[in-house]
DNA sequence: AGAGTAAAGGTCAGTAATGGTCAAAAAGAC
DNA sequence: GTCTTTTTGACCATTACTGACCTTTACTCT
């Protein structure tokens, strides 16, 4: 246990043992580890990425932050076979639906956002694609608010119709 | 909650809970937070935009002031006003990001499903789009999938977090 | 009225405080 | 000795804060 990333790493899953959801600054870790704060990245880049589990969000500028989200996921095996055997690194528009309805009956998600991941990975909205990014944005943008505003969602959060 | 900016604004928010419609004097607000004045515009430009749902007005010289009005758009048709002239055609990130933002503060949608809508509308899951269509879709499903699977989440459907 | 002055608020560029990236060097593993 | 992992540092990007200088409005004095 004599590399900084492994005593960096424990420390940080030692505090995640606590709660779900920590914040630290960089900068601060970095100094209380005597390194340079590059290092940090790299700890969390090889420690806690999205494979493993975690989520990195962050902020820069005054008052900057990152935080680690632990993910909890329900199954966590059938999380990554999903993300890795059934998805991977490109897939059809038949197979992402088959593959959303198959988590529905499940009950890994619901109806609710179900219908939206529908929406998201319909031919309609990818077809913006070709005109660039902030018009693929915009289609996006409208056609998922649009599922969450449909009318017999909005008594129903969890999305058990009817 | 370190950051000056975001002590005047959650000041302001709270204000702005009981009444649509503020008044505050720049000076004395300043004064209040031992700060300079034009800060007080940082926080305005930054946290009380258009895009976030309000309109700033004021008056210089004897008597100045600063009103700060809260938008209104409760109701589904404000959707299409929101659709159109919100988002329009094509979108930055930026602008997606507050429209999504002020949708969860006026509780049009929970933030559960803002996170959906943020990662969808993120650079990284766009950037996907140069690669192809099923490489998007992979990313946007892989994406989405971990946001919904998100520990807050988890018993906490509304996604009112902390 | 008009001039002068005091009392607001506005702008903008510069500085400070963070975090991110990437490639090269160093250290380990086999 | 070669390959992989770790560590470092130079350079970049973003967000927050400050201060000097500018504009507008109200009030007062003549």
């Amino acid at each position: 246990m004599a590399n900084l990333v492994e005593l960096i790493e424990s420390y940080l899953k030692k505090l995640l043992e606590e709660t779900d959801e920590i914040e630290i600054q960089r900068k601060e870790l970095a100094n209380h580890f005597a390194c340079v704060p590059s290092q940090i990245n790299y700890v969390l880049q090889t420690r806690f990425s999205i494979e493993r589990g975690y989520i990195i969000e962050s902020r820069r500028g005054g008052g900057g932050y990152i935080r680690i989200t632990k993910l909890h996921l329900h199954r966590p095996e059938d999380m990554s076979m999903i993300l890795e055997q059934g998805i991977g690194e490109a897939i059809s528009q038949d197979h992402a639906s088959a593959l959303v309805h198959r988590l529905v009956e499940r009950n890994l998600i619901t109806l609710r956002e179900a219908k939206l991941l529908q929406k998201a990975v319909s031919q309609d909205i990818l077809n913006a694609c070709m005109f660039g990014e902030t018009y693929l944005r915009a289609s996006l943008l409208k056609a998922l608010l649009l599922v969450i505003m449909q009318p017999s969602f909005q008594n129903d959060q969890n999305g058990k119709e009817k």
